[in-house]
DNA sequence: CGTTGCGGGTTAG
DNA sequence: CTAACCCGCAACG
């Protein structure tokens, strides 16, 4: 992950620095961007780097008031799923993302599903990751616009479509229908996420978009191959034909170029083994330097109040460590969190793993799928693309996939880590050395996990950090010792249970928000749902089912309007067990997990803190990260590697409408749920998720304990 | 029409 | 005391 810090605290087990600490930590170098962090995250982002700029996230993130002006606070909406949970013809699953305003969100949910075939209602799946409650994303600017992040829980759905993907189709919807938007969906959904990784920092939704699109063009249909592109007949944007040799030849063009953003990049490609990637380390510290220079200080949000870039601590390390810490939530106090968890990095991503997983697959292309809106045609080409890749490397799996990419996958289940970030720095003081001020405000519990974390980071992170510090870093330090701990969780796919449940009719709440216990509520209702579902229209109520009796067809017809805007997915989930199972490359380089920490971990990092550290540290690394590596081939991002599997579904798809390709992808989530539960159990606390919780019934203790002091600014 | 931030206010724990 | 939420407002695109 991140950006080390100063030297000390990663290899001592504190490095970490809390968002909520008066000082700021030096820092070496910076991280790089990551749309999908997952798991207990701290990351320093260069004054240039947009996405930090923008508090952006891969996440549907809210803005949520902490009352602390100095820590902007943001929470998991989680993903709109479908209350059938059907399967896209290629294998993937819906996962449409939330709009972050409450009002937009209300109209979502039960809309259709995207899928024709499937007469499933769109609904939210919240997210739990973070002692049942939504996790939370903090953000704060130190005085030279150096961007600190922190992340707080392990999401516990799939991720959602990219937000570049979500507005095109919006803009989309408008228009025309093509033909299966949703597979586009799926598609695009693995494509951005991949592009993004390949790209790197860039990004944008714009650049997404763009890079779609040039995939697709490149990718073009596939040729025979399972996919056809999924633009509508007469728009063809995406050249379809040849696919697959271009595919690569496309990224490349992209990825390639830039240096690695690490992971994604190469990983894509290659097998595992290359995962790493390599490392530049230098430019793009160099960058960075530069820019930070350049940045006016204005610009940026306060969250940080300046301290000057001092140079500080670094050594502290430790520094600081809280105290002062501010809460992010404002409301009262501060105190301080304490500690600081350190974690490392890597993996930033990690969680995500299940999202990857899905994934992908396929995409649909079929025509079927999709309804109206479909229109993201693109994305399928793309994804083809991607899925061509991958499964070359992989092959084998189908699973999700995996591996290859980045992007989606799960990632990293592995690579959670949370944090990790922050190093201090020595050396390039300049830059960052900052000290905070804290602000306030919630939770950075996080606090003591020192575990260091580093090492995933290192994979990850390697490619995270830039380059200065790698320059100097020291390298090893950090990463080698690793020991440490990475934490990663495997993806632990909810299970449903999240899924709030659209009921039909009446009730189109908004679940996401929070309370856990709204949630359970919602499940039952889903099965309920699903029950008429299938009385209704005696099939199967999943779409896929190939059959579907004309009367289903009308339906979907009309449905396929509504549609239009969602987006689906290819099965995220899935991903996970796959991970597991895949290759994983070396150890070395995945990250640890945190098993425990996953799920629950979070909130034991956060949360409990020491302890949770303690076993983080031992237990997970490696068990998990084993695994988590392995599955993501690719390397040691998290993410990467469910994207891939997408593609690699791709290639069955071909057949895509088949119903077994959903099954497989079925298949692989239930595995990342067991493997979820699995873990949910080992954490009792965190029960919040699975069941019903009411409000803060349960974790919130947990979590909450660490936290501490804030300022308030009330 | 939707995203992003802000911030007042409420409330469960 | 905390933190999660609700809700409205405003700027922006
Ligand atoms: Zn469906
Ligand atoms: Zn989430």
């Amino acid at each position: 992950m991140s950006a080390t810090v100063a030297g000390n605290q990663q290899q001592y087990p504190h490095q970490e620095w809390d968002i909520n600490d008066a000082n700021i930590p030096l820092i070496r170098e910076f991280d790089e961007w990551c749309d999908w962090t997952d798991g207990h995250v701290r990351k320093v982002y260069a004054p240039s780097c947009e996405e930090a700029k923008r508090h952006a996230s891969g996440w549907a993130m809210r803005n949520t008031n902490n009352h602390n002006v100095a820590i902007l606070k943001k929470s998991c909406l989680g993903v709109l799923v479908c209350s059938l949970k059907c399967t896209l013809p290629g294998g993937g699953k819906v996962h449409m993302r939330p709009a972050i305003c409450d009002k937009a969100r209300k109209k979502q949910q039960g809309k259709p599903c995207p899928n024709r075939q499937c007469m499933g209602r769109l609904q939210i799946h919240a997210c739990r990751g973070h002692c049942g409650y939504p996790v939370t994303h903090f953000w704060r600017h130190s005085a030279d616009h150096v961007v600190f992040f922190q992340a707080k829980g392990v999401h516990d759905h799939p991720r959602p479509e990219a937000k570049s993907t979500s507005e095109a189709r919006r803009s989309i919807s408008t228009g025309r229908r093509v033909r299966s938007i949703a597979s586009s969906l799926d598609i695009e959904a693995a494509t951005t996420d991949k592009i993004e990784r390949l790209r790197g920092t860039k990004r944008r939704s714009s650049e997404m978009l763009e890079i779609h699109q040039t995939q697709v063009a490149n990718l073009g249909v596939n040729e025979n191959s399972s996919f056809s592109c999924s633009c509508s007949p007469f728009e063809c944007v995406c050249g379809a034909g040849n696919a697959a040799g271009n595919r690569r030849l496309s990224f490349s063009s992209y990825q390639v170029p830039q240096h690695y953003n690490h992971h994604s990049d190469l990983h894509y490609g290659q097998p595992a083994e290359h995962q790493q990637a390599p490392n530049h380390p230098g430019h793009q510290a160099h960058y960075q330097l530069s820019q930070l220079a350049q940045l006016p200080a204005n610009e940026a949000p306060n969250y940080w109040p300046n301290q000057e870039a001092s140079t500080i601590e670094h050594s502290s390390l430790g520094y600081t460590h809280n105290n002062n810490n501010n809460n992010s939530n404002s409301n009262n106090n501060n105190n301080n969190n304490n500690n600081n968890i350190a974690l490392n990095a890597n993996g930033q991503e990690s969680s995500s793993g299940y999202q990857t997983a899905t994934g992908y697959a396929t995409s649909g292309y079929n025509d079927d799928l999709f309804a109206p809106e479909e229109i993201f045609q693109l994305d399928q080409p793309i994804r083809a693309d991607f899925g061509m890749v991958v499964a070359a490397n992989n092959s084998g799996n189908s699973n999700n996939g995996s591996v290859g990419n980045p992007t989606t996958s799960r990632t990293t289940p592995p690579t959670l880590l949370d944090l990790g970030s922050g190093t201090i720095k020595y050396e390039a003081p300049e830059f960052v050395a900052q000290t905070w001020n804290q602000l306030l405000s919630e939770d950075s519990s996080s606090s003591q996990v020192s575990v260091n974390q580093q090492q995933h980071d290192n994979n990850d992170s390697k490619s995270q950090t830039f380059g200065a510090a790698a320059a100097y870093a020291t390298p090893s330090a950090n990463a080698s010792f690793w020991n440490n701990r990475a934490p990663q969780q495997q993806e632990n796919y909810p299970s449903s249970g999240a899924v709030a449940v659209y009921e039909p009719k009446s009730k189109t709440q908004l679940v996401s928000s929070h309370s856990p216990v709204a949630e359970v509520a919602a499940y039952s209702a889903y099965d309920d749902y699903q029950q008429q579902m299938v009385k209704s229209y005696g099939t199967s109520p999943t779409s896929q089912s190939p059959d579907q009796s004309p009367i289903q067809h009308h339906r979907q017809y009309r449905i396929l309007q509504e549609r239009l805007t969602y987006g689906v997915q290819q099965t995220p989930t899935t991903t996970t067990s796959l991970l597991t199972i895949q290759s994983q490359a070396s150890p070395a380089e995945s990250a640890y997990y945190y098993q425990s920490n996953t799920g629950n971990d979070r909130c034991h990092y956060s949360c409990d803190d020491a302890a949770a550290r303690l076993q983080q540290q031992q237990q997970q690394q490696h068990h998990q990260v084993n695994v988590n590596n392995n599955m993501t081939s690719y390397t040691g991002d998290g993410q990467s590697t469910v994207d891939f599997a997408p593609y690699v579904d791709y290639t069955l798809v071909g057949m895509l409408c088949s119903p077994e390709d959903e099954e497989s992808s079925q298949q692989q989530n239930q595995h990342q749920h067991q493997l979820q539960q699995q873990q949910q159990l080992h954490h009792q606390h965190h029960q919040p998720q699975q069941q019903p919780q009411h409000h803060h019934q349960g974790f919130p203790r947990n979590c909450h304990a660490p936290m501490d002091n804030y300022v308030a600014h009330h």
